[in-house]
DNA sequence: TAAATGACGAGTAAATTGGTCTGAATTTAG
DNA sequence: CTAAATTCAGACCAATTTACTCGTCATTTA
């Protein structure tokens, strides 16, 4: 797993929806103002609402607003949503299965990283993000 | 940046030197032991040297060694060295520059984790994971 | 001098990324 | 009812990256 620009859209995205709640935003405005490609952010935007973060309205005046209130999507949602499970390391991958059984410490040591990692995702709402609370 | 196959490799075979201080452990004993592909690993042991983590000698009986301490080598060295700089996004990554100037609140937001991320990294060294003193 | 090692550089197949394109389906305005 | 504005869905694709391999050379020791 790695952050790809598809998640970094994707936030700018969802986080550009947090700014106008109760308001549907077309893709258009989003990818205009963030310099997003259209038809790329529309498969951003489609993941996004199939994982329940997101909803759409269609036609004209349509467009997209958050499913929950700003606090309650973290970074970890978005992160999941578009890039899957978080597995820093391909061994800790669910959907593979680590040949090496025999106690593998440093399997054990990229699991702690990959948690804090984790942690660090989950710690962040969008509602941080826009506040600029955000700090070290 | 994400952690590759490269990097997992890397660890274990920087790791086993670990456990074998004052001795020049060959490509062929890692790999073997740990299920490396020989010419793989002779390339990531390379990068490792010429990143001067650890040093080898030629010949017959020859191999590798640490060149420091095992509690002087941390997990963030040996991505360093591999994996380049850690840039989680794109945006972070120092040799490109960030075409979106005013207030990008996200890449803020990407910093801190990024930062988060390094900094458990640099926290272990090669002595902690072998001592599995490795905790939460 | 032969064998055992590492050093170096080029090359490559497969997977992933970062998209595009086409053609729907749905909603609203007129 | 029709046209425009929007999302939905799937196939497709070029460029890049990953995870290697191969061949040749250099160095050290027996």
């Amino acid at each position: 797993m790695q952050i790809t620009r598809k998640t970094d859209y994707g936030l700018r995205a969802i986080s550009e929806l947090a700014t106008h709640p109760d308001e549907a935003i077309a893709i258009a405005q989003i990818s205009e103002k963030h310099g997003i490609p259209d038809s790329f952010l529309e498969k951003i935007m489609q993941e996004l609402r199939q994982a329940g973060l997101i909803e759409a309205t269609h036609g004209r005046g349509g467009g997209y607003r958050l499913s929950h209130p700003a606090g309650k999507i973290s970074l970890i949602d978005v992160v999941h949503a578009l890039e899957g499970p978080v597995a820093l390391v391909v061994c800790l991958d669910p959907s593979l299965k680590c040949k090496i059984e025999d106690g593998c410490t440093t399997s054990n040591t990229w699991a702690i990283i990959n948690e804090k990692f984790e942690a660090s995702l989950a710690e962040l709402t969008l509602e941080d993000i826009l506040a600029e609370e955000v700090r070290i």
